[in-house]
DNA sequence: TCTATTGGTTGGAGCGCTCTAATGCTGTAG
DNA sequence: CTACAGCATTAGAGCGCTCCAACCAATAGA
């Protein structure tokens, strides 16, 4: 079980250590008779380049850390694969970890991605202290997905949350509803600018905000919605924090007796997969999370590069999906 | 950005670089007197130990490596959960990589993880071949998850597919169904044991096997849906080879103006927290994720640490659960 | 008083690699 | 025939750490 070193593959090519390792790094100054002989040894004695000793000798890494806060969120998996797609085109590799939205956990998740000296760190959402991040990001760059900071060393990705409820509600004010309640996500990332943004934009549009405290979950959707029917307040049209929260909503609008969207209209937050299922078929407000990941991927290797010391700060465009719950109100009923 | 080394703490504590390694990991044959100005030194530096460094020179790892094939699925989310915890007890930690469920990306990932000379691997759900794997495993032990292999020197995590789909048509029996289509998942994986499973409880109750062609997505189950509607043999309920599929077929079944559960019944595989929801409520069957995951990251250890060297092959168990997809035949209608 | 014993401490080799500077070699110009 | 490029190749130091053997009191036993 114990692998094939450097000085193995260069004892069987009859060639030196030093020849081999500018081999495997593909350097152009080796005579094709050698790298030919190097490459035949290595792949005979089924040699790989042992990459923390190469990281180690180098002093330079390859690897971009991830710390995904929580798996079970698939908004995550697409960042992810925004930022191999850039971290793979470029020559790096990423190695994730994750710290189950729990500070203690993602402090030591963090910890653990530090101790292998990676290029850079992408934190999507996390929730450790700022100034522990701000701590880490002296030691190595750092980028900051789906979560603002006003840490002074590190870039930022988010989307602009405010404007993606603005549009939710241009939406909803243009079918005709002039009642939309929002259900709030209460202490959750990003619950902020959404709120501030049905705010602005009910107010914009001359209407009267109806703020129903609530959280990121089905569950929770449903009891605000069964909070609002037995206070006779019911809007017509409901902005969810997330598509979560909205299918909650609707399972308990339709428990009692209410027709989406013929009765009530819904909006969610996110696009996730459960939106696009048929049989939710959300209206909902897409972030580009690929995008999101492509991004934060590029603000790390800019940083590792050299290129800028200056933070970034990307802010980018929501967009609106509409599907089958959302319809003008008082409809077909 | 240079990061202090056990040198620099030596030379501040004025000891040597062999008493700070000891105290790092906490010895207890060192002086208290050393230790705290050793601690001491360490902080003020921010010092924290270079894991590959540490790793390279002890020629050991505390690392699990995990290659997950498609961090889109939460299913892996929980298997992931369960690794993480094991590991986390025994003092390893785990680094995470995808690959797309794509056999090429699979094998550059698994060539990364293995790169980093892991104690140990996890392939969740691998699409890469078999003989990858059984090179992989000479060097590094390796387990497979939710993925069957006769190689001999891997140790596998399986749940029980067959005794689940039993469990699947022992409810629908119970219930009262003779008449129980399965929307097959083609070539996915674990799709042959929930057929044969299927098959063979269909069989036992003396009932005739409809086998439908299918896929494990939401738009297969609406299509295969379709097909068995327009052809005229819709039966009174369906065993869906997996929740997304189940979720496509109660939508196609709605569209068409049929009932779930009183005109037809509907059984998922996965408990997904889709299943979960209570918009859905889909009766499905469980596999126990987290368990998958915890024996997966005992099994690694058991080598690790010489234990074993004898292949273990888990086969759990799943279990139903009873929502509100399912019900008697020709119901309340 | 001298030798063991014990517990704390240290120097140095070496893990697998990269990198710099030096080496040997061929070919061309003076 | 010497000089000097220019190129492919290599020896050797060193990355940050662990581990072993050696070391050095200080105490115990004879």
């Amino acid at each position: 079980m114990t692998r094939p070193t450097m000085e193995d593959v260069a004892l069987r090519a009859g060639v030196s250590r030093a020849l081999v390792s500018l081999v495997m790094r593909g350097s152009p100054k080796v005579s094709d008779l050698r790298r030919t002989a190097v490459l035949k040894a290595a792949e005979e004695l089924g040699y790989s380049p042992h990459a923390m000793a190469r990281s180690l000798a180098s002093r330079t890494s390859t690897v971009l850390g991830v710390m995904v806060s929580d798996l079970h969120n698939a908004f995550f998996a697409e960042v992810v694969d925004g930022i191999d797609a850039v971290a793979r085109e470029q020559g790096f590799d990423i190695i994730i970890n994750t710290g189950g939205r729990s500070p203690t956990r993602e402090r030591r998740a963090l910890d653990s991605l530090l101790s292998f000296r990676p290029a850079g760190v992408a934190l999507l959402s996390p929730v450790v202290p700022a100034n522990a991040i701000s701590k880490a990001a002296e030691q190595v760059p750092i980028v900051l997905v789906a979560r603002s900071s006003r840490v002074s060393n590190v870039d930022t990705v988010n989307d602009d949350g405010e404007q993606g409820c603005g549009l939710a509600i241009d939406h909803l004010v243009s079918l005709g509803h002039t009642r939309i309640a929002h259900l709030d996500g209460g202490e959750g990332t990003q619950a902020g600018p959404r709120r501030r943004g049905y705010i602005a934009a009910m107010t914009r549009h001359g209407l009267t905000p109806q703020v129903v405290s609530s959280e990121y979950t089905d569950v929770a959707g449903a009891r605000a919605i069964r909070g609002l029917i037995s206070s006779d307040s019911l809007p017509t049209a409901i902005l969810a924090c997330n598509d979560f929260n909205a299918v909650g909503a609707i399972s308990a609008l339709e428990d009692a007796g209410l027709r989406v969207p013929s009765d009530v209209s819904v909006v969610g937050y996110d696009n996730t997969s459960l939106a696009a299922l048929r049989h939710v078929s959300l209206t909902t407000i897409d972030q580009p999370r690929n995008e999101f990941g492509r991004l934060a991927a590029e603000a790390l290797l800019q940083r590792v590069r050299g290129e800028r010391t200056e933070p970034v700060r990307h802010l980018l465009h929501p967009s609106l999906v509409v599907r089958n719950t959302t319809a003008p109100p008082g409809g077909d009923r």
